[in-house]
DNA sequence: CCGTTTTCTGCAACCGGGTTGCACGCGCGG
DNA sequence: CCGCGCGTGCAACCCGGTTGCAGAAAACGG
């Protein structure tokens, strides 16, 4: 088989996961159909066919298979993102930005977040950088 | 008067709001009775007596009259700060910190955001800067 | 090829935080 | 003294996330 194309059923074969009908059409869908990070009501809008918590658990099984992982932008409501192929295990650790008026997230994976020095005792684990603004197709349209 | 310690009620009075009994009590407790950031659950379990609608409406005055702050700590629920006094328009930009194990949330008013630098075209308008770990009280503990 | 077992899916219900509609009550002003 | 407005309590709703359960579908083993 040719590296340089990897079809949706193998890639999800290859994260140790079954191929059924709703796993194709739900990866297919975040892979090929959004362009950024999305929530699961933008999965429900896009496959209205399938089932709500069908989609959710999809979601976390793939999320487990590390073929997505979870943005924590500050709305309240979780979103998912493509991990860059081949890249699944860093995923962290860089900017996202939140555009206040078409409200998708983006994920800046090649900008990383500055460190701060905290106050005596604080140990930080983890660190959410999260911009909000207006993003590039906004500005333009 | 003197200006060097101003009562409650002088408090949400000079912030335009009238004096009741619930928002008193309300601004008492989160003004002396909470450490750091607080949620509306926090709230609710610290005056049992009052109904929640109340304290969500009294604590949506009291960010209205600037006396207190929203926080986006990124944890989905929503937390409120009280704003330093005198200067209540100045609560953002700071960096927040929620504890892994003891979930409170703690404003570093001092602590400003590093800028980065976004792709072309993205305009930044707010910035969240959310650190989650170990707080140094639960650290010693 | 059939029966068993495991996994996946759909439906319904639940949960918690946030929010709103409505009615009562108190206080202030005419 | 009457009425109006604001504040409060109660109940209900909304929305996103999550779980229990039963039927369907796929894998497995003879």
């Amino acid at each position: 088989m040719n590296n340089a194309f990897i079809s949706d059923e193998q890639t999800l074969d290859n994260a140790g996961i079954r191929v059924t009908a709703v796993r194709l059409m739900v990866w297919r869908q975040v892979r090929h159909g959004f362009s950024d990070a999305f929530s699961l009501a933008d999965l429900e809008a896009a496959l209205p066919t399938v089932d709500r918590s069908t989609l959710f658990r999809t979601l976390t099984t793939l999320t487990d298979a590390h073929l997505l992982h979870l943005i924590d932008d500050g709305t309240g409501s979780q979103k998912y993102c493509v991990c860059p192929e081949g890249d699944t295990h860093h995923c962290g650790g860089h900017v996202h930005f939140t555009c206040l008026t078409c409200h998708r997230t983006f994920c800046f994976t090649d900008i990383h977040i500055p460190v701060v020095p905290l106050p005596d005792g604080f140990e930080a684990r983890e660190t959410e950088y999260v911009v909000k603004g207006i993003c590039s197709s906004c500005r333009k349209g």
